[in-house]
RNA sequence: UGGGUUAUGGUGUAACGGUAGCACAACAGAUUUUGAUUCUGUUUGUCUAGGUUCGAACCCUGGUAACCCAACCA
């Protein structure tokens, strides 16, 4: 445990500003648009975000960026109040930008009196013309050298709903020729007369992103901004205004996104994807979004664990799902309970049993003593996952096959006798002797076999429906393929059984986390009933048998 | 053809002029009443060409590649 983890960049800098003195404690915020639900960009941004001033003292805040009425909505700050509570945060402060809406106006004047700031009454299509190009510098407008006086009653008139929509916009005056798009005189506030969500019809002029963002942090006393690479060429004009208006001097820093292999992971596409019905919804269990995960069974902890390992840095990247999948798996195989569910079933028929006997077993529920055990009920017929059986036994095949012997997991050491088949040749049954001294726990036969298998009770269990998930795309990167990145859409990305499960799964409640032994973990999803009893897959085990069948 | 950012195994991330390390993945083996877990071992890397230096992933110069910037979105 002595080993230090090495830091990133931005806990350096951390660190170098409190030796520095530079402050005495640190202040971060999560700043979402309320106008979507939560994904893994976002779970990595919080943890970042919480995880500093988890380390280092200080807090974080939670600030919905509400400055664009027509896209925002309260169901959207609820969702995201809720996933991050899920992931185990907690926000100092609970804030909006349109908290400063009056403050930013006042903003707004003092740059207008200071003549850095004039109104615009060009269109959308004019003053992106005059704006040039990257290569071509811009020219300036002609409302440009509007007099001061001039400036504040037309922005005035804005502010009281005299001016429609688009007719009139207020313009930082800074610099057309400026080699920083971002510079060549960006609007600060535009006109919309749309309802708010937090401040109702009382304005009708919104202030634009970089004329919000900045503000808010340093009303907020934000000592660390920190946002994504595409942000960078926003930091300029971050620290203008700043240094016009004279505020508490907030400072942005960036970071990049992180992209998880066999996804996409922006707001667009994985609307596309709700809209267009490829999936169920938001939280479908094959999205990325923390809701989705969360139904889909993923805990906190794995997808705070997989933040940490992957790290922060400034370098575009596609992180392996497998990581995520080895988190995931890590964590559930230290937490979940074990249990016997059957997903392929095989009837099994034990010719040396006494009809109608039921045995009561005791099967371990975790992965050590600590989790205590459980009744299972064994009784003459079974079921066995079909794959548990094969006619002709392939090579280092050590499962059941004509003449070999198993051991069913907590109960007996079967032999296989015979099988039954249909006209189609399908196997429809397995007939085996039992060896009543193999009992599991006491166990005198002397008899060694490689493999153990997992079985249910066929007058026992009960039916449930199984959604077996898998990865949602076929091809790692799918944004950057030719074509539509729909065309990518894993076909098989969900396949439904009905599976036997043992009776004691009848208690699972939502929180739980299951492993169906030798299939994977699992959950009850959120629509199951005591009628319709619905487990969705979170995650397989590892399967070396699958890799040997590989290698032919 | 402007400006900005970034280049370390298949993937992600360290090394702060001094032994290229860690994790995932892959591969091989041991243990196993889950072909899981656990344990052991192996393979694979500094974008490129020069330069400075006793010594360069790191500093300098020139290339190359990728990404971002011309929304009244954030």
């Amino acid at each position: 445990m002595s080993e230090e983890k090495s830091l990133n960049f931005l806990e350096e800098i951390i660190e170098t500003d409190l030796a520095d003195g530079k402050y005495t404690s640190i202040v971060t915020r999560f700043p979402p648009e309320p106008n979507g639900y939560l994904h893994m960009g976002h779970a990595t941004s919080i943890c970042l975000n919480f995880g500093l001033t988890n380390k280092y003292p200080g807090y974080t805040n939670l600030r919905f960026d509400d400055t664009n009425p027509v896209a925002e909505d309260t169901e959207f700050v609820e969702s995201i109040k809720e996933d991050i509570k899920w992931l185990g945060f907690e926000w100092k402060h609970e804030l909006y930008a349109s908290d400063y809406f009056d403050t930013m106006y006042e903003y707004a004047v003092t740059l207008i009196n200071k003549g850095l700031a004039y109104v615009e009454d060009a269109t959308a299509e004019e003053i992106a013309k005059l704006k040039g190009t990257p290569t071509e510098p811009g020219k300036d407008s002609a409302a440009r050298s509007r007099s001061v006086a001039e400036n504040l009653d037309l922005f005035t008139r804005m502010k009281n709903g005299e001016f429609a929509d688009g007719t009139k916009t207020l313009r930082a005056k800074i610099d057309m020729a400026h080699t920083n798009m971002l510079m060549r005189d960006p609007l600060i506030y535009r006109i919309k007369h749309a309802h708010h969500h937090r401040t109702g019809d009382k304005w009708c002029i919104y202030p634009m992103y970089d004329f919000a963002h900045g503000q808010s942090d340093s009303i907020e006393n934000i000592t660390h901004s920190i946002c994504t690479l595409e942000f960078i060429p926003h930091r300029e004009l971050y620290d203008w205004f700043i240094e016009k208006l004279e505020i508490y001097p907030s400072h942005q820093y960036e970071f990049a996104r992180r992209n998880l292999s066999y996804t996409v992971m922006s707001k667009r596409k994985l609307k596309q994807l709700v809209e267009e019905k490829h999936v169920a919804g938001w939280d479908d269990p094959r999205m990325p979004t923390i809701s989705g995960m969360r139904r889909r069974g993923f805990t906190p902890q794995s997808i705070r664990t997989f933040c940490d390992k992957v790290g922060i840095a400034k370098r575009e990247n596609i992180i392996d799902f497998s990581l995520l999948e080895f988190c995931l798996r890590e964590d559930l195989n230290n937490t979940a309970l074990r249990t016997m569910a059957v997903l392929d079933p095989l009837k099994l028929i034990i010719t040396n049993y006494e009809d109608g006997k039921t045995e009561e077993l005791q099967s371990e529920n975790g992965p050590d003593e600590a989790y205590g055990t459980r009744t299972v009920p064994f009784s003459k017929e079974l079921w066995i996952e079909r794959e548990d059986f094969m006619e002709v036994p392939a090579k280092k095949w050590f499962r059941f096959a004509p003449g070999a012997s198993v051991r069913l997991k907590s109960a007996y050491i079967l032999r296989c006798d015979t099988f039954d088949k249909d006209e189609s040749g399908k196997v429809t049954a397995i007939h085996c002797t039992y060896f009543p001294e193999s009992k599991s726990g006491s166990d005198t036969s002397g008899i060694a076999v490689k493999g153990t298998i997992h079985w249910v009770s066929a007058t026992h269990a009960a039916m449930a429906q199984v959604n077996m998930y898998d990865r949602l795309f076929k091809v790692e990167n799918p944004g950057s393929e030719e074509g539509d990145f729909k065309d990518y859409i894993n076909p098989d990305s969900l396949h439904i059984v009905q599976a036997f499960i043992e009776p004691s799964l009848l208690k699972a409640t939502l929180s739980d986390h299951f492993q169906f032994l030798r299939k994977g973990y699992f959950c009850l999803d959120k629509e199951s009933t005591a009628e319709k009893i619905i487990f969705n897959r979170t995650v397989t085990l590892k399967d070396a048998w699958v890799k040997e069948v590989k290698k032919g």
